[in-house]
DNA sequence: TTGAAAGCGCTAACAG
DNA sequence: CTGTTAGCGCTTTCAA
């Protein structure tokens, strides 16, 4: 790891550091033997800017930063792979920050300990509110994403949880399920995110003169497959009597097709599943997962748009934008159901 | 957003920028009553120190990168996460880097345009050969993970892939299948990984007087589950005959296994299948999945170590590091079989 | 224990 | 079109 320095070059190719800079930034104005000279010198040297030179000098850190809970999650992997992929596209690199479903982390990665880190921040809150959100000064400019409902003052987007849930308990009805189950909302505290399933789910049953029982929504320890396994399966043993389940997301449904399955109760026949987030496993598992599909590329674009213009600048009340979704119809709560 | 500096911090103080770095930094040697005063000026500002300043001033920047060809890929992501949480409880940023496997994104990679970016890397090839990648001169320390065969100059941790892989045979072979399959190699260039999981394959064979059958082995476009549902779909169609298949990956397996549902072949009796990573959706699936697990905490610590030996200052020559795994057995490839 | 001043490597006015 | 010079905000000798 050679120290080489813009004025070493400088020194070397007999110019001042200036024109190397322009070289090196793709200036117009050098002429074509200047640049060659130093060109030359550049690669005889092995010289590469320093990265954080540059950074304090510009102001910009070329860096954006994605906060999820947890990239594991399959949702969240694929978040992170689309937002990396755009973000690149655009000139950015990209930090990974993990809350790991801890408030406290949530907190210290927004009050951030240190300024200037990146020029924007991505940010998929699961436990802080919107009034607390809406007191802190950000370090940087903020996009929210997901479901939470966004203070005022910041951008946000999101799917329209309440609609695609109306729409998931439409089609389970519509399949003739009038004993649906829930499955997935946190068992300590519950999110946004599943609230708004939640209150989809109640609407619409309503709406279709369903009775709602709420004895039948399972709550889970954690977001997993396991979780919502012991869950459901602790219930069916108890002898809960549904006709459908409505999972909060693919991994409560995979947990919920193993919990049925292991008690020979047969998916659809007896019991229709739907999932949320439609991963990429959905239409391989047995059966295939019928789901509802967000489009992460349009909400990461749509996100990194919004990031962009308030990283130039724009300082007007926070935006927030709707991403469609649509349902993928498959084998778990297929169109129709012989009866 | 407001603009504080250090310098606003002494002044609204009284006292000078070197007295106010002490407090920041926490050094011992300052009177409780300065550190007070001080404490109250940087609140009372809201003073965060700029990240890249101090960067430049320590020539640290707390920042390690992770390079995969896509952390969407399930195994991906587990790592990432481990990484990340590994790296932040020790201090550590990380950024994330997507060479989307492409050989060019690797080598621009590890190039790199700028150098002072991140302290350390670590980098899972999946094209570059051990070669060319000897042959570059880094911006930074690095730590090669996965099953590339290393060059000696640089640290490298991975499991033990051709043992691995004599133990999914072994496994296979002991369930009494003679005809084994191969799902998942690249069928444009295999890469190091894929070798030597055919090469353990190929030896444990010829170890138990099991004849080697290459026309078994069925390549993928790229690697993903409906890669793998196609290709072998293709093949059984073609009239092919297996009594298992060793499938590169836990994704191939899930197409593997999509594809014999389809077409009726029962899993475990007619064909078993083995998959590779053990994701968290293996005990799940239908049936659950008989898979390698590596040891992807201790494989993180390590890769950690080793890196952080590197930044500080350790020169000696590439040290190549064998974490342990084990083969996980579930339905998919029962430990016996009926007869 | 605290203060003054010299960089860290680069960019960007401003001249020339 | 190219050179000079003054910062960017922090850390860190070296004195006091």
């Amino acid at each position: 790891m050679p120290r080489v320095r813009l004025q070493d070059v400088a020194e070397h190719a007999g110019v001042s550091t200036k024109t190397v800079s322009n070289v090196v930034n793709d200036y117009p104005h050098v002429t074509p033997e200047m640049r060659a000279r130093v060109l030359a010198s550049i690669a005889e040297l092995g010289y590469r800017p320093n990265a954080t030179a540059r950074r304090l000098a510009t102001g910009r850190t070329g860096t954006l930063a994605l906060a999820v809970s947890d990239v594991s999650i399959p949702y969240f992997a694929e978040l992170a792979r689309t937002v990396a992929r755009q973000a690149a596209a655009r000139g950015y690199r990209l930090l990974l920050e993990q809350t790991g479903d801890s408030i406290e982390a949530e907190r210290s990665m927004l009050l951030g300990r240190e300024s200037g880190l990146v020029d924007g921040l991505i940010f998929q809150p699961s436990r802080l509110e919107t009034a607390e959100l809406a007191r802190y000064t950000l370090h940087a400019p903020m996009v929210l994403i997901g479901e939470n409902a966004a203070p005022d003052s910041v951008d946000n987007v999101m799917i329209d949880n309440v609609r695609a849930a109306r729409r998931v308990t439409d089609h389970l009805v519509g399949l003739g399920c009038r004993r649906i189950g829930f499955v997935g909302h946190e068992a300590g505290g519950i999110s946004e995110t599943s609230r708004q399933r939640l209150e989809g789910l109640h609407a619409a049953l309503r709406d279709a003169g369903v009775p709602v029982l709420p004895e039948l929504e399972i709550a889970t320890s954690a977001i997993g497959a396991a979780q919502a396994e012991e869950a459901v399966g602790a219930a069916l043993d108890a002898g809960i009597e549904v006709d459908g389940f409505f999972c909060r997301d693919d991994l409560s449904a995979l947990g919920t097709l193993r919990a049925l399955r292991v008690r020979g109760v047969a998916v659809p026949d007896d019991v229709a599943v739907v999932g949320w987030d439609d991963v990429a496993w959905a239409p391989f598992v047995q059966p295939t997962l019928t789901s509802v599909r967000p489009n992460t590329e349009r909400l990461a674009q749509i996100a990194l748009d919004l990031l962009e213009e308030r990283i130039a600048g724009e300082s007007g009340p926070g935006r927030h934008l709707i991403v469609e979704h649509s349902l993928v119809v498959r084998e778990s709560a297929p169109a129709s159901r012989p009866r």
